[in-house]
DNA sequence: CTTGCATCTGACAACGTTGTCCAGGTTCTA
DNA sequence: TAGAACCTGGACAACGTTGTCAGATGCAAG
């Protein structure tokens, strides 16, 4: 009666109200500690005491509040992947990638997309710091990460794959691109071609910039001049590809074979070619499922996103055990596939 | 010199000392609560106050520290996704909806393939529980989810997708497999086929269980008695499939069609048709990329992951939002698509 | 110049866990 | 049988934040 609701509470009704191991400890009549002591583990407890302990923790339902873990203990046990789309088929391995490694080292991924938006990683990118993660897998939509330099200053690991940081020097696992872009059109031109077309990602794209500088190398390489209208950088929705595409194959002096910036660029290129009589041949960024059955099967510089996850997490994990290298820029290489589109003959 | 280490100390040098509000506080000259209430732009605090706080925060580099907010607040504002494959392409579009849906609340994702291991699933939904996610978005991989109802009664709000959960009563968000499955067969049956091949996954899972229970259905339907060889559960894995494949086009009496169970037997199928002269009929379960650019293309009865997915997540936060509606089961329709391979009429 | 009121600020406890340290009890040895 | 060595269990502080409440400050009115 005499003591009112002067005591701060908790703000709202919590939700469910979940034993902590106070409750448990009352239950089992023991101190909190030694309840601390069962869940963890640790040694100096009577079978008889941890019997007791055991018993309450099941009664009650009782699970650790790792939040609380973590407040103490300084370590989250869990890392960040921020990656541009969750949905696109080639981000599904390297997320599963990084997660086994996650999972090796005891560590849960909390991941995000950016939806290669520059501002929405940054938000994101700082929400999982807010979180304490441990350490942050990405790739980077932005070209300045600057705004990482506290993070990083104060020990979250940090590995960047698919493209490099921009304006601070940082781990980085990515594949050549600009090599996988300059055999591919070398092989094209290998079998003939020379009015070549180059579709790409938007320019702010790193990769996008790689590939294309693949492409004009490989064009020198073979003495070939290059024409404006046989290079398009932009979004690689169906629509801006699609028109890019008709347009280098219209005209008085169509490209005969046509090079595909990444996996995007290249199902849509394959649409449109389906639906010419005419051959065109093409060489695609990046592997697709399927590739091999269509008629003609798709040529493809294909890259490990399984393999690039890994080392990216690998390297994350390093940097966490406390290896203290000097940022390090790891090149994957890639692989040509041959399965005919990529070896038609110029046509006309 | 008089002070040594009797003080309870953290125990590791922790990986960097970030700043804290009390840093912040000290080198504003201002109180704690002051640069709470500046970081989370409460009232009640003077513009130079601010200025200046804000000032310190930024020349520290201070970041708020969410898991002391959310030990504080109960609540962490983040879900948890367990899947089965987050490398599977159906996942990736689900994966996805489900992140928007919980940005558009302010919520993390956390998640975690289940490699369709109930072990595994069982280990990562508890792991997430002791994170405290505020709720939980699950395809089940086991059939026996009674280990999460201490974590229901506490308050964890839990939606299964694309399978119902086993022996507890749950929000469920599913595909009609039966339905889909049944038309996908009704269809075959109707462009003359009757001896009908069906494989699926494995019958622990319920998916493949009602789409074999689907098939059954229309065979029925048409009076066509079905034949134990016709129908092979098991792995998805290309080897699995493949010899099932080829056992049912292979003997005296071959099926003229068969149907896929889902995406990966699809996909598997269709390499095994590839290298066959006669044509085989085939419509598979799950929409697959290229399917139309194949020839024939590929008939198919797709779900829609993005909805499933997003579909699941609405409801999630509808349930903490505080709406307290029984647990219901949701089934959305699927569609077949027409593209040919489910044209063909029998062979042979 | 005092009073009253509104506004701003800070001290303090609490969230649930873990590390430290000490008390009390048991076992073994001399 | 006393003393030492050991083992088990528990009290307590601290992690970094936020809610409560009370104190301080400033200003207008009496």
């Amino acid at each position: 009666m005499a003591e009112t609701a002067s005591r701060p509470e908790r703000p709202e009704p919590r939700y469910g109200n979940r034993p902590t191991m106070k409750d448990v400890a009352a239950r089992a009549g023991v101190g909190l500690k030694t309840v601390s002591r069962v869940v963890n583990g640790e040694p100096g407890v009577t079978p008889d005491t941890e019997r007791r302990v055991q018993e309450a923790i099941d009664a009650l339902g009782f699970r650790r509040n790792d939040s609380a873990r973590v407040l103490r203990k300084g370590r989250t046990a869990s890392i960040g992947l921020v990656l541009e789309d969750l949905a696109d088929p080639f981000y599904g391995p390297l997320s599963r990638a990084v997660e086994e490694v996650a999972r090796a080292h005891g560590a849960l991924l909390i991941n995000g997309s950016s939806a290669e938006d520059p501002e929405r990683e940054q938000e994101l990118v700082l929400a999982l710091c807010a979180r304490r993660v441990d350490g942050l897998v990405v790739i980077p939509a932005g070209d300045d990460h600057r705004y990482l330099e506290p993070e990083i200053a104060a020990g979250v690991a940090t590995v960047f794959v698919d493209r490099p940081a921009g304006k601070i020097d940082a781990d980085v696992v990515l594949s050549d691109s600009f090599g996988g872009a300059r055999d591919g059109v070398a092989h094209l031109i290998a079998h003939g071609h020379r009015r070549i077309g180059f579709i790409g990602d938007q320019p702010r794209i790193h990769t996008a910039i790689e590939r294309l500088r693949g492409y004009r190398a490989a064009m020198e390489d073979a003495g070939i001049p290059v024409e404006e209208e046989w290079m398009s950088l932009g979004p690689t929705d169906p629509d801006r590809v699609g028109q890019a595409t008709e347009t280098m194959l219209g005209g008085p002096e169509p490209v005969t074979a046509i090079f595909a910036g990444n996996n995007r660029v290249t199902v849509t290129v394959v649409r449109v070619l389906a639906g010419l009589t005419r051959p065109v041949a093409l060489v695609g960024f990046d592997d697709i499922e399927l590739a091999d059955l269509l008629k003609p099967g798709v040529t493809v510089v294909a890259q490990d996103a399984a393999q690039l996850g890994r080392t990216a997490a690998e390297r994350l994990f390093r940097q966490l055990d406390g290896a203290s290298d000097a940022p390090e820029r790891i090149e994957l290489p890639t692989r040509l596939i041959k399965r005919g589109s990529g070896e038609l003959p110029p046509a006309g």
